[in-house]
Formats: structure tokens, sequence, C-alpha cells
DNA sequence: TATGAAAACATCCAACG
DNA sequence: CGTTGGATGTTTTCATA
């Protein structure tokens, strides 16, 4: 499934703004409203588009501390168990399995760092995990995409 | 700058579907479709929306591998600085200063193996960059928010 | 200060060439 | 893929609470 240079800068231009009409979007790759549409329906489709989405100032939502949270597991857990195990917090926005000594990489975001605690401690006590050892996030510096699934 | 129960909501529903239409919200929370936009425009003008974006599945844009960097900094490196540096990789998609022994976490989506060891060797190149520590992702087991400024 | 109704305007999208 | 035109959505105006 690849994309050809035209659906990647159709992608560009929503990424930019997702709410930009398809007549604009077309003068920017030199097509019409209508080209642009069936190549973005072609694209969600495929499942290249998974969605639209907003992009949101977290401390405006509340969302005051941010932290990365690695995960220790026991053995024979799967990346299904942990998955399950942690879609369960609404404070997790992200996480993944890594190489490296941690098995996972968790991204939370807390009201405040009592909140962070509290999160924290309720993973580490989660069945599958051994032990956590997290940072907490100073400065956001850069966030650019947004992929993969909605919440 | 605090959100009532009817922003998040209508917040909530544009994170779900950006592209849903203000009539569409406006059924969904009780109001009309100009007093919804109204609400929108309002929260874009305080900075609690920042835009919206296209939710993208990496594998189809050809961002098969998945990484993250913590970078060790010389001494007198501004948060600003790195923003700086790193801004220029377009593999970079979220970077932030963080506590613990490393100075930042960047999260970098690659083509390839290959071209992930060439950017992980292009930034620890960087005269900021003292030493680096990477990880890759084997899955991503969840995505759920978008936040932040646009690229 | 915030709302809804309505009108003017823009966009979308299915049909056709 | 582009053009067309009726349907749908957006945005301004206006009156009201």
């Amino acid at each position: 499934m690849r994309l050809n240079d035209l659906d990647e800068r159709i992608v560009h231009a929503l990424a930019e703004d997702a709410r930009r009409s398809y007549a604009d979007i077309g003068e920017l790759v030199g097509l019409s409203a209508p080209a642009v549409k069936r190549r973005v329906d072609r694209l969600r489709a495929e499942g290249v588009i998974t969605g639209f989405t907003v992009r949101v100032d977290p401390a405006a939502m509340g969302w005051e501390t941010e932290g990365f949270i690695e995960l220790f597991c026991r053995h024979n857990t799967s990346p299904a168990d942990i998955r399950r195990g942690l879609s369960r917090y609404p404070e997790v926005v992200s996480a993944s399995t890594v190489t490296g000594d941690a098995d996972a990489i968790v991204q939370v975001f807390a009201s405040d760092m009592r909140h962070f605690e509290r999160v924290l401690e309720r993973i580490a006590g989660e069945a599958f995990v051994e032990r956590t050892k997290s940072v907490l996030v100073l400065s956001p510096l850069l966030r650019r995409f947004s992929s993969g699934a909605p919440a």
C-alpha cells in the first residue's frame, strides 16, 4: 500500500489543517476538489487515514503533568496483556513495547503531580508489572503528527 | 482558562471526528450549529484548540521503524537550543525535556532501520549532544490523543 | 454574555462526460 | 480526472433572554 507524491501532499495538507476545504487542498496540489475528495476517501478506505482529530493544549484540558513510565514486566507477559491492562487508564495516551532493558514505555497525562503519582502506583500494582521507572516531562519541545486508533 | 462541561463535550466530539459538522455536534451537546461554532472559535482564540489534524497509519506512510532517543546534552544547553536543533528533522515527531539522567526524550519515525540509524547518528552528532541512548519500538500498543503545536 | 432562527454564502459530492 | 448542480454545511446578521 504505497502512497504516491500527490497522496503524501494531500495527507500533509490535512495534517496541517484537517478542516481545510477540498478546493483549497486541490489548489495546493494541483487537482480539482472532487479529485482530492476521491483520494481522501480512498486513503480512508485503505486505512492510511484512520480519522480526523483536534489538537488540544493539554494544560487547557487540565493536564498539567506529563511523564513517561518504563515498565519492567514479569515473564510470560504478552504485548496483548500489557495493552489490555493499560487501556483501562484514561491517563495513558500512548504505550509501546520496546527493545532494551524495559519491556514497554508508557506516556501518561495527569492533572497534577498527585494524580500522576496515583496513576503510577496503580500501574506499578498491576499483576503483570514487576517494577517501573518514570521520568517527568519538563517542557514539551515538539509535538507533530497524530497516529493510530482513537480512544 | 477553565472549560465548562459544554466545551469539554465539544472538544471530545471533535477529538473523535474533527470533520463532524457543527449541526451534528450541536445535536450531541444540545446546542444550535452557530452556538457550537462560536464556542469552537472561542476555544481556538484562547489557544485551547490549537488546530485540526489527521490520524495516519505510520506504516502506510512508509514509517515502519519507530524509536525513542534519550539525549544527554552538554552543559549550558537550553530547551530552546534542543528544540531548534531537532525541529530540522522531519523524522522527529515529538521531543520533551525530562527529569532523570537524560536531558530529553525524542520520538522518531523512520522508514526502516537504516534510516533510523542515519537519523540517530546525525542527532548524536549535533553540537549540543554529548551522548544518546535509544530504544526501538516493537509494537505500538496504544495511541490516543494529539496535542501541542503543528509542525 | 450567550443563545436560536434565518439568510447569504461556501463547500460537498454524486452523476456525467 | 474535470465539470456541473442540487444537497449539505458554514458563517454572518439579527432579535431575544
